[in-house]
DNA sequence: CGAAAATTTGACATGACTCAACTGGAGTGG
DNA sequence: CCACTCCAGTTGAGTCATGTCAAATTTTCG
């Protein structure tokens, strides 16, 4: 079954000639590792949904330091939300971490399915609301947790993502160097 | 001409007579300074819009610290988020940092409403899009910035806030301690 | 196998924390 | 009007986690 279908109709219901229509507006695409698919300083006017392979947004700050924003693998969404939403030009890079199989809609294809199948919206609203809490959720561990606890939780939250992603990207995500992660692990092997 | 009314129809075209009906679902409430309008472990299936006064929202971490989430003022939403989306039992903190007069809507009214009037849900994903773009912002600028940058950044960002806030409100939005805080307000003054 | 990439280790600097003490202002009661 | 208390904010000293920079080691992959 196709992942997009699964993922939306086990949050509104779908009938198959509903999900057909929205399908229509869809453009699946294939990347190479290593490619970017957004850069920064451009209209980013659509957004991802992954079919295949494993990907992250982030971006570099005045120093030339990489912070990860998101990861993504099958099943997630991803884009430059803060540029998707606001209009703006993005900030962000967004680069596969393996070859990548996806699918791609333009906002307003995205939007106009609002008024064609209406109980879309509230999908979109049930995906902002969860990206809502768990983002709360994030900032709440960031404050609270030590850096150990954090990566901890990462990788017990996402245990098929530390497979697939090195170090120093699970690093640049939690916001320290590649040198104290490494000294976090090895504590952690040690106790 | 009411607040509410005001905010919504900057996002969306409202008539008066919807207005009317979306006002319905809404109690009017007052309380006082101190008072803590939601409490953790609580079920939450409402939200607030402020009309008069200021909250803020924070939860208290294992040592029995206190970190600021959210603050508000006349115009802004306020509610617990993470448990008013999921369902789940509170987590946060409110408290009235002021005399407030607040709109309350419970959960199932105000998604009845997105019925009645469907437009009222594009309201509702154009707040959460905006929310979750600010919030990105905002992680962005915890991984970016300087403890200094972020200070700095808050107080013109929301100068009517600071007013009305004591110093160790902010330092614990920050996430710092307000010692820390004192401390940078003082290299501050000294440049 | 060999080169490049990723990770680890060491030495030192720094920013924020903790804990304790002190300052200054607002409000209160004698 | 003064003494007292309370609260917010400031200051000082010592500690610790993380950063920086450089080098060594291990892993990956053509």
């Amino acid at each position: 079954m196709n992942l997009l279908f699964k993922h939306i109709s086990s949050r509104i219901n779908l009938s198959d000639d509903e999900f057909v229509i929205i399908l229509q507006q869809f453009e699946e695409l294939k990347f190479s590792k290593n490619e970017l698919i957004i850069k920064p300083n451009q209209m980013v006017d659509y957004k991802f949904f992954v079919l295949k392979g494993c990907l992250r947004s982030y971006f570099v700050d005045l120093s030339g330091i990489e912070h990860t924003v998101q990861f993504a693998i099958e099943d997630w969404w991803i884009g430059d939300y803060p540029a998707y939403f606001t209009g703006k030009k993005s900030i962000l890079n967004i680069e596969c971490l393996e070859d990548c199989t996806l699918l791609k809609v333009k906002k307003e294809n995205w939007e106009q399915l609002y008024k064609e199948i209406p109980k879309l919206e509230s999908y979109a609203r049930i995906q902002l609301e969860r990206g809502l809490a768990s983002t709360h959720q994030k900032n709440i561990n960031n404050h609270t947790m030590s850096t150990r606890e954090k990566y901890e939780k990462f990788i017990s939250s996402y245990p098929k993502l530390e497979q697939r992603i090195k170090n120093y990207h699970i690093a640049s995500y939690l916001g320290i160097t590649p040198e104290s992660l490494s000294r976090i692990r090895k504590s952690i092997l040690v106790a």
